[in-house]
DNA sequence: TAGATTGTTAATCGATTAACAATC
DNA sequence: TAGATTGTTAATCGATTAACAATC
């Protein structure tokens, strides 16, 4: 199975979704101008999706559109938990983009007194201990971890690897070990950041 | 100048910052193993930001440290600015990490009537007309645009270059274009999400 | 048919990794 | 000196881009 370019796929989805005409002809090479993107780098990305395009035509919208939601899932409805009830997981909780790949925040833990209780978007707030009975009751295989001010990152980690969680999405300083067979991605805002501040710093290379 | 991957330093500088005793000698061997990373990469990287070890010791890790955040800048406080006060905008303006790379978000701005007048995070709220007044104040060169419930995406970049602010940090799922002279850059927190759901789909491959 | 755009092969480019002499 | 680890050059690898015959 070829190696898919997530990052390109998102872009292709994101750029046809904006026209509202995804139903027209596009080709490879218009596609492209308006990704960043080679126009042969395309034509090989939805190659690798199965799409045949027409000569001296082009590529369907709609019909790519469809096959990029397809291929990565984005229609499956996918159950996620949060750790933590700060402001990033509220933030996380609702925000709009989310939706767009199948993903619906169905649960919220900590062991916030003040928070407990509550509902955030649609999610309910429950104690830690809840956890697990929550995720298996759910089937939930995707966890997210945000600060708290009662639980560890680590002790985030493995309430979620406990629960039968495979992946996670951490979204604290923390380093995380995964154990065996568990996907820990790291998301590194701070990367991002460092990049557009050294872009910003005074005295900037000419051009 | 050779090009930097920020990636890469930015997982040194947290490995070693991890490293309480990051004043000991380390080998690029073992900075490179906690890192995921080749160890002639690590020396390379730590080449090209003028640093020699010593064959036979290795390199020094707080001197490491310092010319990362030297070469960086993450040590110069840069000021920036939020567009729109929602959650999104909430948990940025005290997210933990933006303090490591030297970043305060110094004002929030937002036509929200229920909002404005309110601190967060140590930041002010801010009608949006005040933005030019404000930015230009503090010399803030660096905007982050949020949901906004009141100014579109393409509003608050338009008020953000028109304040003099040279970089964009975009947390909407809005496409902008850029006029030359300003950076954005989209954080596309959808792809990662992606590619984290297709690790968890069904079936998953062998190993 | 002429013109446009595809699919695919070959060439290029850059980044990663391996090898090893130099050095502490 | 022997052993360890560096800096750097050469080899490998994969990804991107160019070229072009095939096709609508």
């Amino acid at each position: 199975m070829k190696r898919l370019h997530f990052e390109r796929l998102m872009r292709y989805h994101r750029v046809l979704t904006d026209w509202a005409v995804a139903s027209d002809v596009v080709a490879s090479e218009h596609l492209a101008k308006h990704c960043g993107v080679d126009p042969t780098q395309v034509r090989k990305d939805l190659a690798a999706l199965g799409l045949r395009g027409k000569p001296s035509v082009g590529f369907t919208g709609a019909t790519v559109l469809a096959a990029i939601r397809e291929r990565l899932g984005l229609d499956t409805l996918k159950g996620a938990v949060i750790v933590g009830s700060g402001r990033m997981a509220r933030a996380l909780a609702d925000y709009p983009l989310f939706s767009v790949c199948g993903l619906a925040v169905v649960a919220i833990f900590d062991d916030d007194i003040e928070a407990t209780g509550e509902v955030v978007a649609g999610a309910s707030l429950y104690p830690l201990k809840a956890l697990p009975r929550e995720c298996r009751r759910l089937g939930v295989r995707l966890g997210i971890i945000t600060p708290s001010r009662s639980a560890t990152p680590k002790e985030a980690m493995q309430a979620l690897v406990e629960a039968g969680v495979r992946a996670i999405w951490n979204f604290t300083p923390a380093t995380l070990v995964a154990p065996p067979g568990v996907l820990v991605r790291d998301e590194q805002l701070s990367v991002d950041l460092a990049e557009l501040a050294y872009a910003v710093r005074d005295v900037p290379e000419a051009r």
